[in-house]
DNA sequence: GCTGGCACTCGCTATACTCGAGTGCCAAAG
DNA sequence: CTTTGGCACTCGAGTATAGCGAGTGCCAGC
């Protein structure tokens, strides 16, 4: 039935805007359907039997169950663009602009996407632990003291303070820095971590082996430092956040950057972008928000961007916002 | 008079503990003075003319003002110590076994103090800018494209992208960060930022002068991006943030790196742990919250860290909470 | 100066009532 | 068989009123 589905949009829409539940007659007056009240009704009630609709009291308006965004969203949402194409090319513009480091990126490209939809934001940077060694260094800092730097093909950097028993000389670590440059480069960094790397003895060996380790605890501490967000302060503007106790499980599910990015993760899976609505989430933290998804780059390094807001999203909008920001945020990775 | 302050402190200390007005006979019975509720009535009156007290409505019991919490905080709480020994010790341990890595070291240094007080911490990573150059890398990703990686003495990374105009050579890239190398080592970050570094002619003098730039841009970045903090969902349990709006001002402003920067760097000047009770912080913002906060390490390179939480606050908890950490931290960086 | 007593204040809660948006259903029209 | 106007009904939100009680201010006596 052609007519339900225009209903049933008309009162999501509505839904959307005005965050209250909808009766019959402000559909037919907002969206001047070629009916009568009643025959809304009677449609309502069929989508209600349905499970698209759900009453909150006898004398009230609709709101849409999940069901009912899902069903808006695979109809409509994805075809229309909730951007105007001046936010199209601004977004474009500011991320071409900003930020020439990876980390920095992330966070401006999670701000852009916060400021654009006022939901969070979050990006998932592209895994290190794909990417390939470039360089690695060891600079001396103290006589017991030095810092092993990991410079990935992707252009990341990762640092992590190594400590030794006895004192170390300068030349030694340079030495040391040299062999694992010949032995590593061009070695994924998973590869190092999981120890698939040939060992040598002799005292230098032994250094070595020691910075491989420290090398190896950097991949797993990269992976867990992957999450970038912005925005939180947006959704205290949303009615459904209005007490703070609907919104304490899901900011502490943001502070957890190894849950979100368990969260996520599945995303990079898809090809498009990933609604997903209430309790479609896989965490019981999300049922009452929606996320919207996108992986972005491409095999060499693929991370994921996407916004969190309100079942009651307005879907068009995050998913144009979504898609706009992963192809850019592809084309910037690309271009290396 | 003595017996003022003992009242005030007990009014103040049941008021931390019930979030409610307290009235004359809570302070009696479980403080057990030496006086009845009608002296403390008489007293209650004189507090409240002389601007410590606030009465929400006549027939209602007092809350302090926030000269109210100064004079409590003045008085007894920074003698008292509000943690556990168990506390104190679990901190220094925490803190001594996490992160050899400096962002990871202030990531973790917030989320223990949120945890310990619940209320957000807030850290400031020493300035970079302060730091001397250890060493320069330039490391070639693509032909026209490679990263400016810097290493402070103080084990700190600053890495950057930079772009060329036309392919460069990596040979070439060697040779200008060795010529760097010889040239900046050991001067601070802080006149490469300000250029005072002398410049040579020639094609790789070009190129060194690129980097330079790039250097110099890095310094201002890595100032802006030296706030991490922790706890905010922590700040939805207290009950004067029960409803959103009481806590969006607060939201955005810990969104705002640099404001936060800005509002917590002179904190740099005082010896011991600041506190800054509701209208004595200088934003409109934190007028309905405590700031308590001090620096940590030495001159060498200083950073501060603080929670920031309602006015309402266990203050004796909280100072011990952040001088607990400030110490700890200070002997972890003095450690190289 | 301290204390017990007492009248008074005033927010909070509960109860009762009205109002109106919105529904479901029916009978008539298309 | 579908659509529509009409109408009785429902039920939450908003308003008015009353009673309760915690807490106060003040006073008279110790």
């Amino acid at each position: 039935m052609d007519r339900r589905r225009t209903i049933l949009a008309a009162l999501v829409e509505e839904y959307i805007r005005s965050a209250q539940p909808v009766g019959s007659r402000a559909i037919v007056e907002r969206y001047d359907l070629p009916c009568s009240a009643a025959t809304v009704r009677n449609e309502l009630a069929i989508l209600e039997e349905t499970g698209f609709l759900f009453q909150p009291h006898t004398s009230a308006g609709r709101v849409p169950t999940d069901a009912g965004y899902r069903a808006f969203v695979d109809d409509v949402a994805g075809g229309r663009t909730g951007l105007t194409t001046a936010e199209v090319s601004s977004v474009g513009q500011r991320l071409m602009e900003h930020a020439s480091e990876i980390d920095e990126l992330m966070r401006d490209t999670a701000a852009i996407l916060s400021r654009l939809t006022s939901y969070v934001a979050v990006v998932l940077s592209p895994a290190a632990s794909h990417a390939r060694i470039r360089k690695i260094d060891i600079v001396s800092l103290a006589s017991r003291r030095a810092l092993v730097v990991v410079i990935t093909d992707a252009g990341t950097v990762l640092d992590r303070m190594l400590e030794f028993d006895e004192e170390t000389a300068p030349q030694d670590l340079v030495a040391v820095a040299r062999m694992l440059n010949e032995t590593l480069e061009g070695s994924h960094l998973d590869d190092v971590g999981e120890g698939r790397v040939p060992s040598r003895a002799g005292r230098l060996g032994v250094l070595a082996a020691k910075v491989l380790t420290v090398v190896a605890e950097l991949v797993g501490e990269a992976d867990r430092e992957r999450v970038s967000q912005a925005g939180a302060a947006a959704l205290l503007a949303q009615p459904e956040f209005a007490e703070s106790s609907t919104l304490r499980p899901l900011m502490t599910l943001l502070e957890d950057g190894v849950a979100m990015l368990e969260t996520l993760s599945d995303v990079m899976r898809e090809r498009d972008v990933v609604v997903r609505i209430g309790h479609e989430n896989p965490r019981d933290e999300l049922g009452d928000v929606s996320v919207v998804a996108a992986s972005y780059g491409d095999t060499s390094g693929e991370g994921i961007v996407g916004v969190i807001g309100p079942t009651r999203m307005d879907y068009p909008r995050a998913i144009s916002a979504v898609r706009c920001v992963s192809r850019n945020l592809t084309d910037r990775l690309g271009e290396r």
